[in-house]
DNA sequence: CAAACAGGTCACGAGGTCAG
DNA sequence: CTGACCTCGTGACCTGTTTG
């Protein structure tokens, strides 16, 4: 499976809704970034919600986007489009429902004497601490520089 | 499709904490690398960082690992279940006698509020200065890139 | 020395964010 | 409203150590 994710990574492919050209997979079905990210917006709305002016009929195409275009989206029918591919509401899954643990580690480690507002050069405020972080490149990486902007969201979803 | 993985055995088994097919051992726990990797990672988080929002009753089988559904895994139940295996941190032995893994010095560290700039664990590099990492941003940057590459290169054959 | 396996690394794709 | 960019957890792979 892994493998096969990696093949497919490196070759491109069309994203199944739009038609743009992309590399990488998202989901199990084959779509580009943006399109994912419309249908992760729009699946959470009330069937029926998105209507169509022109009976469904409208071209979903990469030049019919929304920084692509003069021509206006018709978001109905790129969702409609989405649905056709097989696209459904189980495509979009919640974030993980426990904990993000390595916030906790940094908290610790914000406290310690190796991270204070002299040592680190702010741009993001984390807390009422008023420590400020650079911004962290990739967090995977990063275990003892975790980017903190959803701890607050987190203390309160899981510390309380 | 687990029975990929590399390491060498005379039979394959099921993994203990989620049911992969596996060959080889891992720790005296029969365990898959991916329950292995998993552990080691949650294992130094403080005890209860994670918490389960189905009150424990996840269930943790190979079916519902990170990239095999839909249903996002619960780490809670995950972890839970390393240790009804009888995983423990001392599962987590150093690389060798002579060098503490990562983890570990962090633990204590953390414990014992010694963590200071002079006592920094971590094997990766750290510029003081900056206290920035060096390693390269996230993939998904790359990602993006080629997608943005390859859009505006289908925009052209489109647009021309 | 080769095999096994330990922790470390980082590409990947998931959802979230927010400037435009 | 969109989508480029962000953080995040995962697991295949890497590298070095231990073991027979």
């Amino acid at each position: 499976m892994w493998q096969e994710q990696k093949q497919m990574s490196t070759s491109p492919f069309d994203c199944a809704v739009c038609g743009a050209g992309v590399y990488g997979n998202n989901s199990d079905i084959r779509m580009c970034l943006p399109c994912k990210s419309f249908f992760r917006r729009y699946t959470l709305l009330p069937a029926n919600t998105l209507k169509c002016s022109r009976n469904g009929t409208c071209d979903i195409e990469a030049t019919r986007r929304y920084f692509s275009s003069s021509v206006p989206p018709c978001r109905a029918c790129r969702f409609h489009k989405c649905l056709s591919v097989s696209m459904n509401e189980n495509s979009v899954r919640p974030r993980s429902s426990s904990t993000p643990p390595f916030n906790m580690v940094d908290k610790v480690l914000l406290k310690t004497s190796l991270f204070n507002e002299k040592s680190v050069p702010s741009t993001k405020q984390i807390d009422n601490e008023n420590l400020m972080f650079t911004r962290p490149r990739c967090s995977s990486d990063v275990s003892v520089w975790q980017h903190q902007t959803d701890l607050s969201k987190t203390r309160d979803y899981f510390m309380n």
